[in-house]
Formats: C-alpha cells, structure tokens, sequence
DNA sequence: ACCATTTGCTTTAGGCCTAAAGCAAATGGA
DNA sequence: TCCATTTGCTTTAGGCCTAAAGCAAATGGT
C-alpha cells in the first residue's frame, strides 16, 4: 500500500536509495561470506573466523597480543581467547607471555600453522577470484572508491554522535 | 616479506584488487550492522534479526509462511522458528495453520506488531541516512549499479560450479 | 485404500559472537 | 612502600546461526 503511493511519485526510483543499496550491499556480503564459510568447512574442516585468526598472524610473524587480534578482527576479546585456544591445540599457533608484562600473550603462527595456512589461502584466493570474474578492473576500482567514500561516511556519523 | 616482494612488482596496486574491495566490502557491512545491531538493543531493547522478520512481514500484509520468511531472510528455517515464537510471546506477530495444509503457518503481523514496527522502522531509516549522509546521489547510484554487477558475478560463480 | 516419498516445520548439538563480571599483573600517586 | 586504578585477558550468560535428525501432514503411484 505504501510502497504503491511512493512509486506514483518518485518512479523507477521507488524506495530510499540509501536503504536500496545498504540491502544490496548486506546481500553480496552475506552471500559470500555464507559460500566461503560452507567450503571452508567442506574441503578444508575449519571456519572462516579461525581462517581469519590465521590470516592476521601471517601478517605479523613477530606475533601480536590478543587485544592487537581482537581489534584487527573486529572481534570481542573473549571471542578471540576461544579461537586461539583451538588454534593452539591443533597446533597452528603458540603462545607465550611478555617478557616484559606477563598478563600479554604474543601469539604466533607455528611453522606447520604457516604451512596449513598457506593451503587454505591458496583456495581462498582461487574462491574469491571465481566470484569478481565477473567485475572488470575499472569496476573493481570504481568500487574500491565508493566503498572508501561509505567507509568515510560511517565514520563521520559515529564521530559526530559524540 | 611476501607483501614486500609483491610491492615491487605492482607497485601502488600491491595486493590482489579483488580481495582488496572484498575486505572493504567486508569492513562496511560490518561496521554497519554492528552499529545497527547496538543501537536496536540500547534504544529499543529488541536486536536486528527481530527487526528484519518484522520487515519482511510488513511487506506482506496477507502473512507469509515460514519456509518464505527464510528464504527472504537468508537465514535456516530452525532460525526463523525461533524468532517468530519470541514475537508472537511478544504479541507482535500472529501464527495461524494454512487452512488447506495443516503443516504450513501463515505468519502475520499483529496491529501491536504494526505500531511497533512504525517505531523501529522510523529510527532506522534515520540511522541508515546519517551514515550514508556523505554520499551524494551520484555516488549512491553507482555503487547500486556495481554492487548489481557483483551480485550478478557471485550468481554466476555458483552456476558453473553445477 | 495403502504406503513410500516429499514437504513444512521443530528440535538438538554445536560454533560464533557480545556484554559484563572477574582475576591477575602493572602502574603511579601518596 | 602501600594501595587504588588501569590494563590484558578469561569466564559466564545469553542471543544468533547452521546442519542434521525427527515428526507430522500431504502427495502420488499402485
């Protein structure tokens, strides 16, 4: 009823277009996000959040505090201390305190950590290509930008809530 | 190191493009819903799922089925089952057996579940615009357009994956 | 009419996630 | 030195989500 009102009169561009394209930006996340989640269970028996932890620590083969990982993964502290745990008894990941602060721990890729995630990147990779074949550079750059000028939006409205 | 190497072959475009614009998508969706998702909680003590099912069902007036309402949402019918049973205790949403099959519930917003989703719906479409406010129109038609493209690439990986 | 199959939903086990409370180590002012 | 505060992490309670098993109603071939 509604919706038949607003199309008399703005037309083709029915609905807000704001809340047009943040459904359409939640669907391509969600449906990627599900497709990586489901092969990385099939093929390779672990989740995108330990892939995620894995991928953090490659970055940093000095190791990093689990704080540093909850704030790269945009995950709570508590969260993270449950995935590393995993992570350490299936023997991808060491942790030892600060030498200097005790209550840190410097978590790391073990040498067989690196090596499982280099197998699981190497089809990442692969999966994530398949899906953006369909995008040419110019739009995978057009995109880029958009998508820092949203980045910066979003920022701006959380500043200015202060 | 890897990065390093890499750096000097493509320069400023270091790294994979599309893995780049995934993460970014990635980080946007989010930022957003977590920020979506917190203010639904402190605002109006109900979370973002609850929300979405009341949408869905505001588009349908006539009430639809639970296997729809997953399917719209995204989500598995265990889910859905869960939701609507925490609304209707809520008297927000009405649940009745199909009259010509017996298995299926036709879900329907009650007139509270109505007046209630006024509500949430006002604030979030005023949360939605805030942080798109730093987009101009023309921004916000080009990303529709490329995250049409994305969407149309992610489908067609599932396809020849048949 | 019978019954195997399919379909719609619910239940269960288990993983991810958060907020908030709790604990231990470090810090810094009196 | 003492101790209140801060900081880093862990634990707990609880919500969302899925896959898979289970149950009941509908369907269709015989």
């Amino acid at each position: 009823m509604v919706a038949r009102i607003r199309e008399k009169h703005d037309g083709a561009l029915a609905g807000r277009m704001d809340i047009r394209v943040l459904l359409r930006l939640l669907s391509c996340s969600m449906t990627i996000e599900k497709r990586l989640r489901r092969r990385f269970i099939d093929q390779f028996d672990t989740t995108l959040p330990r892939f995620d932890v894995l991928a953090a620590l490659e970055r940093q083969p000095e190791g990093v505090t689990m704080s540093d990982l909850s704030r790269a993964l945009l995950v709570s502290n508590g969260n993270v201390t449950a995935l590393v745990r995993q992570l350490e008894s299936d023997g991808y990941v060491s942790s030892r305190a600060a030498p200097d602060d005790r209550r840190r721990s410097i978590v790391a890729l073990t040498e067989r950590g690196r090596d499982h995630f280099a197998d699981l990147a190497t089809a990442h990779h692969q999966w994530i290509a398949n899906m953006f074949a369909g995008m040419s550079p110019n739009d995978l750059t057009a995109l880029y930008g958009l998508l820092a000028t949203l980045k910066a939006s979003i920022g701006a409205e959380h500043e200015e809530s202060a």
